[in-house]
This record gives structure tokens, sequence and C-alpha cells, in this order.
DNA sequence: CGAGCAACCTGCATGC
DNA sequence: TGCATGCAGGTTGCTC
């Protein structure tokens, strides 16, 4: 599902939507997500105005006067604005509805994807406080990344992907960045250099701003809040693509796994 | 710290 | 056609 470029994608597209809109009610179909979703919800949101419509991560924040929802949409999750009469689907959990007769929709299949609410700043919430910064944020440089590493044995892979270090980088885009900035994915993140951290951390603001240039990258199921799909996937260059010859010196891309995710590389170009 | 795995789920492709 | 298997964009949380 969806990795940062998906997540802002349906940012970017429901914000003009609901933003500055009343919540007249909020319909729960199906409250089973990754935590169930909570029952006083809808008597929270209902009758408030939708202040801003923010992201943190992979995290989407709908902000109010009294409280924020919190809004992840796992592997599976996607978000449309319907018009609120439009009947429900088989996996429709959760309708938002809003003084337009229009409908925020969160669709999600495998349901690992959660809807929170929290009262306080939702910085200070357990799923946010803990964090790493934003890969599009100045704070994120090749040396906060390089000094954070020193004597880690962790697979750079890993490292990148790991929310504590640096929010919003999949399996996809960790991928991508890897190949982008000729890192192995397995080699320990300790014994990257500056200087290609310094690189690593370009190629990383380059393959996610391109990605959500183009809509995110749908492999199956993802669509955006118009219901359409995204067109990063025609950019892949390794991700999916084992057996290929790499686009720079045809040498097959090869397919691994790490932990129980694949990693695809270039045995040629990748060290 | 780190490696590994189990958990939360459904849907789809593949192979027999 | 049916059935079993394995895989998928994420994240938490446990054990060793």
């Amino acid at each position: 599902m969806p990795e940062l470029p998906e997540v802002e994608t349906t940012r970017r597209g429901i914000a003009p939507h609901i933003g500055g809109r009343t919540v007249t009610r909020v319909v729960v179909r199906e409250p089973r997500l990754r935590w169930p979703v909570p029952r006083r919800l809808s008597a929270e949101m209902t009758g408030q105005d939708i202040d801003a419509v923010g992201r943190r991560g992979k995290y989407l924040l709908l902000a109010t006067d009294a409280g924020t929802a919190i809004l992840h949409l796992g592997m599976s999750g996607s978000l449309r604005m319907v018009a609120a009469a439009t009947p429900a689907g088989k996996h429709d959990h959760v309708d938002i509805v809003l003084d337009n007769r229009k409908a925020l929709r969160l669709c999600d299949p495998r349901r690992f994807g959660a809807l929170l609410w929290t009262r306080r700043p939702p910085e200070q919430h357990r799923l946010l406080r803990d964090l790493g910064p934003e890969p599009l944020g100045s704070d994120f440089n090749g040396a906060y990344l390089h000094a954070l590493s020193r004597g880690r044995k962790v697979a750079i892979k890993h490292f990148i992907m790991n929310s504590h270090n640096v929010v919003g980088i999949g399996n996809i885009y960790a991928n991508e960045a890897l190949y982008m900035a000729g890192i192995h994915p397995g080699r320990a993140a300790g014994r990257v250099s500056k200087r290609k951290y310094d690189l690593l951390v370009e190629v990383i603001r380059e393959v996610l701003n391109d990605a959500i240039a183009l809509g995110g990258t749908t492999l199956r199921d993802f669509v955006n809040s118009d219901g359409k799909p995204g067109y990063f996937r025609l950019e892949l260059n390794v991700y999916g693509k084992g057996g290929h010859p790499c686009i720079s010196c045809r040498t097959p891309i090869r397919e691994i796994r790490q932990g129980q995710r694949a990693s695809f590389y270039c045995p040629e170009c990748q060290h």
C-alpha cells in the first residue's frame, strides 16, 4: 500500500474537498481496523469544522478545534470523495459525511489501516511521538543519517525503512532510492560513507517528489481520492523487476529477501 | 542493539 | 473448477 507519495497524493486530493467543511455525521460500518475505530469518534467529530488536512509520515491528520483524527492507510487503504448517498462497498469501513452531501469514504480490504482520535496535539500521540524527520524536510540530510548510523550493523534498507530514523519510506521507494544511489540494500548502515549518505538523501527526495508528481505508485489497488491509479509504476527501475536487465549496465536485477520483504538490486551497480 | 518472527487481514496469482 | 500455497505497498511488539 501507500508509502509517502501515495499518502501525500491522497492528502492533496481530499484537502480541497474537506478543508473548511463541517462534519455532519460519521458512519462507522466496520470498526475493525488495526485498532478498533473509537466509539466516541462520531460524537467527537460531528459538528466540527475541518481546519486542516495534514500529514506526518504516512499518517493523515484531520484537524478540528475539538481534536484530530489520525488516519493510516495500512497496506490496502484508500480514501475517496463520494456523494454521501453512494452505496457502500464490501470494505468501506467509514464515511465522514460533510455539510455538502459529500463524504470522505475509507476503504481498507486488509484492515491494516487505522482511524483514531486524539484531543491532544497529535504530535504527542504515541504513534507519532517517536517518528523521525520528514524525508522532504530540511532536517533530513546526509549528516543526520551519517551520524545516526555510526556503529550500526543493521542493513541500510532496514535503516531507511525504520520510521524512527526517517518516515515515509516503504519497500518500493527504499529499493528505488538505493538503486539510484548505488548502495547495496544489505550493506551495514554504519559502513555507508558521508558522501553516499548525501547522495542517498538527494535521491530519496528525488524519487519521492517524482512519485508525488505522478500521483504515486499503483501496484494493485491504490487509488487516489478520485478513484484513479498512480503512474509512478512506469518509472520503477528495480522494484518488481527481478531478472530484468539493469537499465544502466544490462546485468539482470537480482531479487533477495531481507526479513520477510523482497529486495531488488543490481549486483553490478550497487555496492 | 539486532535478528527474527508473529500478529493484524483479504485478494490475487500460481501450481497441482 | 477447486484447493492449497505464497505473496503483497505497513507497523507493532515480542522473544532470543
